[in-house]
DNA sequence: GTCTATATGAAGATAGAC
DNA sequence: GTCTATCTTCATATAGAC
């Protein structure tokens, strides 16, 4: 994979943002150098300056396209008609969406006290928007009294914690598949929700 | 708080232990150094070396102390009569407990990568430990039809995942009591396993 | 038990040649 | 756009004096 030298910015920058999330997953981002992601992509550490002005922008680009990408995904899901359709739809969304980008998910929530002060002012805007999504589909069902909610914002928590723990054991080809998974957790969403 | 020499063997290694647990909990493992930890005691970097070998071993200790104490402080809980009592008593605990405890937790959790390959298995034997208890209490529950859960192992790392969520954003003083946040859990969980 | 001093290596980032 | 070389700082860990 080494190269000698000649144009590739085309191919390079998405290869270096590539290693750098593979790597930062693995190892964390404090514990890995601008050194093992040139080594991964082929180049020498120097040549990462062309495509990132530092590692703290690598890491912030990282964790901003996959929130945004986030929301943009979710923005793009047919309407639903009630509250508890609407809630099912977010469960099942939230599973399928995090299980296949597992390594951008750990980032997410693992870097997020290595990000600056702006960049992580930036991030959590963007994850408390798709937290209130939820909470307005609790409220909306509350409010038509299909769903029986103490306190929607700490339901709101409790449901995101719980989806989103799927990452922590989930593996393709395992005991359970993946649609077996998101039936299995929409059934006690719905429970918790007392729908 | 510097000192300039003497034998305080029995209060420095605690306060290397206090400081390396707030240090990493905010900073990261691979982020602090062992100058950072030794500043924050009040020592030199060298003088750490006679309260542990390495720095892996500073995490391990931190780690393992914080999951034998888990299971030591469960195991003095007074037996119950039923599994809902005993679910009920394992949310009621695990919510309290790691409440008490947010450092620990954090690194528990955040650092586990950062761990030596046995140390791991160590640490991660304990966790098990913990989980099977309460995949234990769920196995009851569905034995004697009091619960409904369609698979336990799953249910098992559904709710941890929900109760260890609370780290996330519950804090003293805040709109809700540990009390109530304790309640509301408590009938999430009992109305997600269908009982 | 703690200090100072140091061995040894690696980190992020930049400069200038090609 | 990438290379080599380097600046500057910092890391873990150890040695030996007190």
């Amino acid at each position: 994979m080494a190269r000698t030298t000649g144009s590739h910015s085309d191919i390079t920058g998405p290869r270096v943002r590539a290693a750098a999330l593979t790597l930062f997953a693995q190892y964390g981002f404090a514990a890995v150098s601008m050194r093992q992601i040139a080594r991964e992509v082929g180049v020498q550490a120097g040549a990462l300056y062309n495509y990132t002005p530092d590692k703290q922008s690598l890491l912030f680009d990282l964790m901003n396209a996959h929130m945004s990408e986030l929301l943009e995904t979710r923005a793009d899901l047919p309407p639903t008609d009630t509250p508890l359709d609407a809630l099912e739809a977010f469960t099942r969304f939230h599973i399928r969406f995090h299980s296949e980008r597992p390594e951008e998910v750990f980032i997410a929530y693992m870097e997020l006290r290595n990000l600056s002060a702006e960049n992580f002012e930036k991030v959590e805007r963007l994850r408390r928007t798709y937290e209130n999504q939820l909470e307005d589909i609790l409220r909306a069902g509350i409010a038509n009294e299909s769903f029986k909610v103490a306190d929607p914002k700490l339901t709101t928590m409790a449901v995101i914690a719980m989806l989103t723990g799927v990452n922590t054991w989930f593996r393709q080809g395992g005991r359970l598949s993946l649609e077996e998974v998101e039936q299995i957790y929409w059934d006690m969403v719905r429970q918790a929700v007392g729908a």
